[in-house]
DNA sequence: CAAAAAACAGACCGAAAGGTCTTTTTAATT
DNA sequence: AATTAAAAAGACCTTTCGGTCTGTTTTTTG
């Protein structure tokens, strides 16, 4: 690896740090200057501009999360594992997270909505990626007969990510995270009793 | 009401629109300037900083949202009514929204956190206590014996925030409002069968 | 209706923003 | 080791930011 991209990459790692802390906007090159200890130069000559390291930041941390979901999945055999792998993901994102600052799709998205359309886009997918990735794994399921055939694959999916996402923020708002412990417990009573069919022993 | 009562007001309703819509940081005394149409003299005239004039505008904004609950529930007389009140109002402020940008209180809490802390004081209170109010509802039906007795007031209401909260979320990142109608109908029917009492006839 | 008070305009200020460009330093190539 | 190419420094530029202050205009008050 060149000295070159080992840098762009430094800077890149600094960036999404800075920039899921404190959003695109309070995030001033200054401080990105004084957290990779490069001068204007140095990062200029890797990066065109503010936005384009603020786009490269976020694949970086959307290609993260993602491998986080990917990552435990592999480790499962059955439909409901999956499922239920996929919430414990969740979970795992606020006690263990990519980057300090709460979930970096969702910052972005929020943060550009009304403002940045090429960086909303861009979240925007992210999100819509990961809620088809849920569909397709509890069409999965449906289909498989592990899970009951009379089940709304985008309600389900739905009803998932609305309520961990949205309890992540109130753990996040209220530095609380009981709010999530206990959104974690209702989802997967939630998947066992009304999406996953008992076991047949 | 004199005319420099009736400045302030115009000053902050249109401060508000702004804040919501783009943030604290991304509004800027001359985006101010222009939506109200007055010079910088005539703004300072009536606020000492920028900071004044977000805090006083959320403020306004935290009023009307939770008039808008306390309107709605008024019309209620059961327990019951109140719950799906509560739901209706959420999906609400979608519909027709206080101020455009999504939920004001959530906008503030999360530009806010990590960066302005009695800003994000505010809003963390303005969360906390919307959350109170509807234990405090779901207590009150659960001593009255209208709710089951076994429910746990602290969950349900996790539940009935986090789904909604987040579902306006995705919805609004998403542009696509079905997330919201599925997650309403949803806890709805969660309301219905877990935490209401069929009624006796 | 005149005097006092409040409201507003707008020039001005220093700081910080993102970005450019030339020069120096460091790394890669032959 | 010498040459070339890449990387980094840092001075500089323009624009915009939040904020101040003085002078003028408009309301309010007596």
């Amino acid at each position: 690896m060149k000295k070159g991209e080992q840098t762009q990459d430094f800077i890149l790692e600094k960036s999404a740090e800075l920039f899921n802390l404190y959003g695109y906007n309070r995030t001033s090159l200054s401080d990105i200057m004084k957290a990779t200890g490069l001068k204007k130069g140095g990062i200029y000559n890797h990066f065109k501009s503010k936005d384009d390291i603020a786009k490269a930041s976020f694949d970086r941390a959307y290609e993260r999360v993602i491998r986080r979901f990917r990552h435990k999945l592999d480790e499962c055999d059955t439909s409901a594992q999956k499922l239920y792998s996929i919430v414990e993901t969740f979970r795992s994102l606020n006690d263990n997270p990519v980057y300090a600052g709460g979930c970096p799709i969702y910052n972005t998205a929020m943060e550009s909505i009304d403002a940045y359309p090429e960086m909303r886009r861009k979240a925007s997918d992210a999100v819509t990626s990961l809620y088809q990735y849920i569909v397709y794994k509890l069409e999965e399921g449906r289909k498989s007969g592990e899970f009951y055939a009379d089940i709304d694959s985008e309600e389900v999916a739905t009803v998932i990510m609305s309520t961990l996402e949205g309890a992540m923020i109130l753990t996040r708002v209220n530095d609380n995270t009981e709010h999530l412990g206990r959104a974690v417990k209702f989802v997967n009573n939630y998947l066992k009793t009304q999406v996953i069919k008992p076991e047949t022993v």
